[in-house]
DNA sequence: CAGTGAGCGAGCTTCCGCTTGACTT
């Protein structure tokens, strides 16, 4: 038996040090944290001393037991999780739940998995920090008293299951929020001059800065250069750069991976997990910058080897974010020599990714050279701008360039273009002038991935919370990520070309959004209830200001449990009041009056979710209609509320049974004899005529005998069809996979039964547990 | 993917942060 037992969080982790240590270590994970407080409302004793009450949940007693036995039998147990407040938590349930003595332990620390800085840490070891230690039980119980006060109140005055705390309330207020600036915007639209000078090759681009907020006055301007002569006034060539981006923390991994990949959050993390198991890259959870002096050795060999020395550029990076606690590495590739990796598309891809970002990080600035020419015109006193850009140096961009955020089309002219050799002096020859009407921008909507950087911003959340939050406020109905399609929007465009003005009106579909994060009505009441009554931990600055009271804790300078005391006492005191005082909420919003009986018309949030309500009165005949999708309690107006009640429609009878269109979640359908059948894009429900109806269904019909492979004589219920992932047996409302080898032809509806029962005694586990229905 | 929107009441829900697997119609 090893002498030696060293724990540390990861097994990935363990596997590797495991390597580096030799055969007196045994090195083992605890897979985070072991302990957690009971469930139940005793698990903080309030009178005594915020007293925690802890337990071994089930799925981590085995890696408990495991441990124990093994510390048992170990001379030496060394305590290796992550240098951060969290980290030493782990090591002190590690203490006390392993049965630890103290003479027999010892705690390391180390930022990197390389050699030296285990053997390093090994050489320096110290106690458990019980300073860091209460600091964590700080955060964990301020988040235990929030959350399980909150929620409770919700469940009384808004609705059940719904939960708050500390970093979800936030992240739906952002969201909330951000949809009321965007509802509220006014677009401002203006008139863009842009000129084309030059013919061929050496055409360019100038644009006046100035816009026109009048029609009137851009079609002066273009007027004026009718007959103007064009002329370059000045001519301005300087040097400019670009420097590399840090390499990635989680937060930018997410960033990019979204802008560039177009993965979610959460499959951004399990992609990055199976390349840090396979040992592709180091640790995905951090939020350091930095790099191992191992790295950088590397990395600049690399560089240097495939690109040549003047390519290199040594770079230590420091942290923006003040929340940061930096226990690990920047995500880098663990050899910089593997360009690529083997492994299935989405793997080589974020695999590449962090190796070009992690390769840039060291590389040189890119260097260019701007050209800014300034054109007169002869019957006006503006000047039209033309932006040249020349690449004198590649540098880092051999490698990567950074996407962003914003994805302003104004800018898309101009920049980047070459400009034809010019003179100061010179004479233009115009080819074509445009004057534009453009629109203002609303801010932008939330993606997962930005609301990510928001968080971070804010310091609110950890690399390992970040996708786990974005999934529950999505989860509770909060939040939803949707496709919405646009309006049409028209917008007037002069163009002046050969001495004439011509006019035109274009249209241009503004406002569609993909994958991006809308708040739900009750995401809106929710947040409207906590902002009233709960003002303080809603506060964008609530976590920052409970963080530097940790630090606090965290260096001995203050008694955590004094700074939970002062939180406690007031905060639980909002909570009876509010108990005690506040109404239920349920977004109620007056529509005005039925055009036809002059009865109230209104909205609100019911059991079955928002809905419209003509009439109020008990003895009154009521009506009640939901809202749609995209339709939300604070913007639908009365007209809208009145379409509901349009639909469903009968739209006539097909095999003696009626059709009805309706309009659902997922868009407008027809019902026919307990079927559904959608309508195609472009289809008005309120017109759907009777033959339209009856080819909708026959041909849904065809399509789904296509998957049809085979059917049985005992039922007509079970069917064997062709899926997306292969063939599958639709017993009554279940879906079986059937098994590799078997063949979907030759099943017998016996076969199909016993498959069926089989699959329904052994429920999905993990998934009915996780994904949580609805 | 209907329409439903009353009321009773037992028993349940819920936080954040650290990990990995088992799960996908």
């Amino acid at each position: 038996m090893a002498k030696n037992l060293l724990i540390v969080e990861s097994p990935a982790k363990a596997k590797t040090i495991e390597g580096y240590l030799g055969k007196d270590f045994t090195v083992k994970s605890s897979y985070g944290h072991i302990r957690d407080l009971v469930k139940s409302e005793d698990a903080i004793d309030i009178e005594h001393g915020f007293k925690q009450k802890y337990e071994v949940p089930a799925d981590k007693k085995q890696v408990v037991s495991e441990l124990k036995k093994l510390a048992k039998e170990a001379e030496t147990v060394w305590l290796a999780s992550d240098e951060d407040r969290e980290g030493e938590a782990i090591s002190w349930h590690l203490f006390e739940t392993l049965d630890l003595k103290e003479d027999k332990t010892k705690r390391i620390v180390f930022h990197e998995i390389t050699k030296p800085a285990i053997l390093r840490a090994i050489e320096s070891p110290r106690k458990i920090d019980y300073n860091l230690v209460n600091a964590q039980q700080a955060r964990r119980v301020l988040d235990r008293l929030v959350g399980f006060e909150l929620s409770p109140v919700l469940w009384k005055k808004v609705k059940p299951s719904l939960s708050a705390g500390r970093v979800q309330s936030v992240a739906v207020r952002l969201i909330v929020e951000r949809e009321r600036e965007i509802n509220k915007f006014n677009a401002e639209a203006a008139f863009r001059i842009v000129a084309i000078f030059g013919k061929g090759k050496e055409a360019f681009k100038a644009e006046l800065p100035e816009r026109f907020n009048k029609q009137e006055d851009a079609e002066k301007f273009l007027n004026d250069c009718i007959a103007a002569e064009f002329n370059v006034n000045s001519l301005e060539t300087r040097p400019a750069k670009r420097s590399p981006a840090a390499p990635f923390t989680t937060s930018t991994l997410q960033q990019e991976a979204s802008r560039k990949l177009g993965f979610s959050v959460s499959r951004t993390m399990s992609v990055a997990q199976k390349l840090y198991e396979s040992g592709k890259i180091t640790y995905m959870r951090t939020d350091s910058v930095n790099l191992s002096d191992l790295a950088l050795q590397s990395a600049a060999q690399q560089i240097v080897s495939a690109y040549g020395e003047q390519y290199h550029q040594q770079r230590k990076y420091k942290t923006k974010s003040a929340s940061a606690q930096e226990a690990h590495e920047a995500i880098r590739p663990t050899y910089f020599n593997e360009h690529t990796v083997d492994g299935d598309p989405a793997e080589r891809r974020l695999y590449e990714l962090i190796w070009k970002r992690a390769i840039a990080s060291q590389m040189s600035e890119a260097q260019f050279e701007r050209t800014v020419a300034k054109i007169g015109v002869s019957t006006r006193k503006e000047e039209l701008v033309a932006n040249g850009e020349v690449m004198k140096f590649d540098g880092f961009l051999k490698v990567y360039l950074e996407s962003s955020d914003d994805e302003d089309d104004n800018q898309q002219d101009g920049d980047n273009a070459i400009l034809p050799p010019l003179t100061k002096g010179q004479r233009l020859d115009l080819q074509e002038m445009t004057a534009t009407e453009r629109f203002s921008r609303p801010p932008a909507r939330y993606t997962e991935a930005s609301l990510v950087k928001k968080l971070e911003e804010l310091g609110i959340g950890r690399p390992s919370t970040y996708a786990p939050t974005i999934s529950t406020i999505q989860n509770r109905g909060y939040v939803v990520k949707e496709e919405r399609e646009g309006k049409q929007r028209n917008f007037r465009v002069l163009t002046l070309k050969g001495g004439n003005i011509k006019k035109e009106e274009k249209t241009e579909n503004t406002g569609a959004e993909k994958g991006k994060l809308f708040p739900t009505d009750i995401g809106a009441v929710v947040n409207d209830f906590l902002v009233q009554y709960f003002k303080g931990i809603v506060d964008f600055h609530f976590t920052a200001s409970v963080e530097k009271q940790f630090d606090e804790i965290a260096r001995g300078l203050k008694e955590w449990t004094d700074m939970i005391e002062t939180f406690y006492k007031p905060f639980h005191q909002e909570v009876q009041t509010t108990i005690e005082t506040a109404d239920r909420a349920s977004g109620e919003r007056e529509l005005g009056v039925h055009p036809e009986s002059g009865k109230k018309v209104s909205v609100r949030i019911g059991r079955y979710g928002p809905f419209v309500q003509i009439g109020e009165n008990d003895d009154e005949q009521k009506q009640y209609a939901s809202l749609r999708a995209g339709q939300m309690i604070e913007t639908i107006t009365l007209e809208d509320a009145m379409e509901l009640f349009k639909l469903p429609k009968k739209v006539g009878v097909f095999e003696d049974k009626d059709m009805t269109v309706a309009i659902g979640k997922f868009g407008p359908y027809i019902r026919h004899n307990s079927a559904f059948y959608s309508l195609p894009k472009g289809i008005d429900p309120l017109d759907v005529s009777e033959a339209q109806a009856v080819e909708i269904i026959q041909e849904k019909r065809k399509k789904d005998a296509e998957k049809l492979i085979k059917t049985f004589e005992e039922n007509a219920e079970v069917k064997i069809l062709n899926g997306r992932w292969g063939p599958y047996i639709e017993f009554g409302k279940q879906n079986v996979k059937i098994p590799k080898g078997k063949d979907p032809q030759s099943l017998t509806y016996q076969e199909c039964k016993e498959l069926a029962e089989a699959a329904e005694k052994e429920p999905k586990k993990a998934g009915k547990k996780f994904v949580k229905k609805k």
